[in-house]
DNA sequence: CATTTAATGAAAATATATGTCAATTGATTT
DNA sequence: AAATCAATTGACATATATTTTCATTAAATG
């Protein structure tokens, strides 16, 4: 999934009953130009569609993270940055994060035994995974001081 | 964490600059009465509040919410039912989530590995870890049906 | 018990996300 | 390649969740 072409995409939509439109590759083509642990929010999407020249509705952005969500191919993260961000979903790849809920500094990480478990608990109650996360909370070594304050 | 007493929380407080108030002793209580599992929104709390004939503010919720999971009290769960819910966290039980993206239907389980991994993973890092949540994200057996649509 | 400063409540403000609906466009059939 | 039909889009309105502001109240400390 690190890679979709145009017609590969075409082909997962329509396998599903839905539609390939310019406005779903163009949102799909951004991520793929990420590099690895960029993420960007459904705001920071539509931006880099305006620089891009793409005039994409905030409302079509929407729909589409969900239904790219949906399908597997993007991954949401709630880092505590107060909305969500999303992310190319490379299964392979276990990447995990790591959030200060002070300066709300996110570590990136990669844990190969997460994916197993993963796959095993979602089999044992009959799910099928798209995608599976471990999120660390804590408190970042800048911010662990007891003088902090909220 | 499983149990703290108003003193013990007026201690947890203080040791940090913060005040004890009978607000806080009542939304923490109202926390400790939940059976494990059950989780709670900012909303959902206010109303719990009410109905024990505490009125106390929504601001107030928010604010003692956060405070709560910044000082590791609470976990915070975003299980994509829109809202964010609230838990006592209980670091022991190794208590993750499975939510159906389709009908949000939510599973519980436990697999006592995960906080061993956030440990380590933190302790590299320099974090002190509050939390540690595994979250399978997936489609369950009664939405995977090929003419499902979002 | 006086002082200091954090915490609260009420209301307004903000932000994020969703819903509506007419117009458009993609997939499929003829 | 034209016609059909439903999915999708964009613009705008709306909903909802959360945060901020600020005057008032009340913990903690000495």
């Amino acid at each position: 999934m690190t890679f979709l072409s145009d017609t590969a995409l075409k082909h997962e939509l329509n396998a599903r009953g839905f539609r390939s439109t310019p406005q779903r590759q163009k949102v799909l083509r951004i991520f793929m130009a990420l590099t690895q642990g960029e993420h960007l929010s459904a705001e920071n999407l539509h931006q880099a569609l305006e620089e891009d020249g793409e005039h994409i509705s905030l409302s079509t952005v929407y729909r589409t993270l969900h239904l790219m969500v949906y399908m597997g191919l993007l991954r949401e993260l709630e880092l505590a940055e107060g909305h969500k961000h999303y992310e190319l979903n490379r299964p392979m790849l276990d990447h995990h994060h790591l959030v200060c809920v002070h300066c709300n500094q996110t570590l990136e990480f990669s844990e190969s035994s997460i994916s197993e478990i993963g796959k095993k608990t979602a089999e044992t109650s009959g799910y099928q995974v798209l995608d599976c996360q471990l999120t660390l909370y804590g408190i970042c070594s800048k911010c662990y001081m007891p003088e902090a304050r909220t």
